[in-house]
DNA sequence: CTTGACTCTGGTCTATGGTCAAGGGTTTAG
DNA sequence: CTAAACCCTTGACCATAGACCAGAGTCAAG
């Protein structure tokens, strides 16, 4: 087992493509590696568990900038685990209103599906006019 | 009460910025409209609910392709109600899809959550701990 | 007649998270 | 030695839904 990986190698034991390795590194996510003469990358093992955690960061909503947040976080000595807390219960806010704006428009939907008998031509479908109509909230003149 | 419109006069009765309008034409969203001699747009009153339209559906999630798709089913004599059905539950679909997503992210968020009690240093912190754990799904060598 | 409000086209820019290609240099296996 | 496989940088491109800008023409009010 070697002690430092280039990226091909990196990106396998990752599962994360070498351009999205790249592209981490320019949004300052991942440390500049150091490089060979040749002036390829030479990553540290432990880039991998670096790799991981965005990728898992990534699949609980969190967006790459946020993901930087937390890993200055972890980083930063003087940072607390309220700080971090703090993040997550953010995100979860987040999730929830997202649900809740999802479930509204789902709620909407099913309304005008049952509306809806599915018989016959398009004309005067119940659907197609509930989406026509004017009912502006604005009555303010 | 004039029987057609310029776009700025389109605009503030639906709403809509005039470059979205302008956006929607190029997309096919919306007819060209006939110019007047300085090739001004001269909207006929119609419009204005083709704009509602536009504007509800995309608060039911629906994107402006798939409007398209809605407008087309609407203006074809020979769609049947059932086309717009299918449509509408197509995205009901959709929707749910993407709340159980979120859902899923939630359930974990909090799960992390409840792991940290908020006190003392980041050091040691289980939601960044969890995070960077490998708990890979590859066991295939 | 001038000023301000309106409109036109064509083009660029935003955020997000990357992907792909061109045109090179390097390293390794046969 | 050569070909394949790898790596480098720069820069363009994808979808989405517009916002914004310059430079120019037009229209209405005073």
């Amino acid at each position: 087992m070697p002690h430092s990986l280039t990226i091909g190698k990196l990106s396998k034991q990752a599962g994360i493509s070498i351009d999205s390795i790249r592209f981490y590194e320019r949004q300052g996510l991942l440390a500049k590696p150091a490089r060979t003469e040749s002036n390829y990358r030479l990553y540290p093992l432990e880039a991998a568990s670096r790799l991981r955690f965005i990728k898992k960061a990534q699949k609980l909503g969190f967006s790459l900038g946020e993901i930087q947040d937390l890993l200055d976080l972890s980083h930063d000595p003087s940072a607390s685990k309220a700080d971090v807390k703090k993040k997550a219960q953010g995100k979860i806010a987040d999730i929830k209103s997202k649900i809740q704006d999802l479930s509204r428009m789902l709620k909407a939907l099913e309304q005008l599906d049952e509306s809806c008998d599915g018989h016959g031509s398009v004309v005067g479908c119940p659907i197609l006019i509930a989406l026509a109509e004017d009912d502006g909230q604005e009555c303010h003149h």
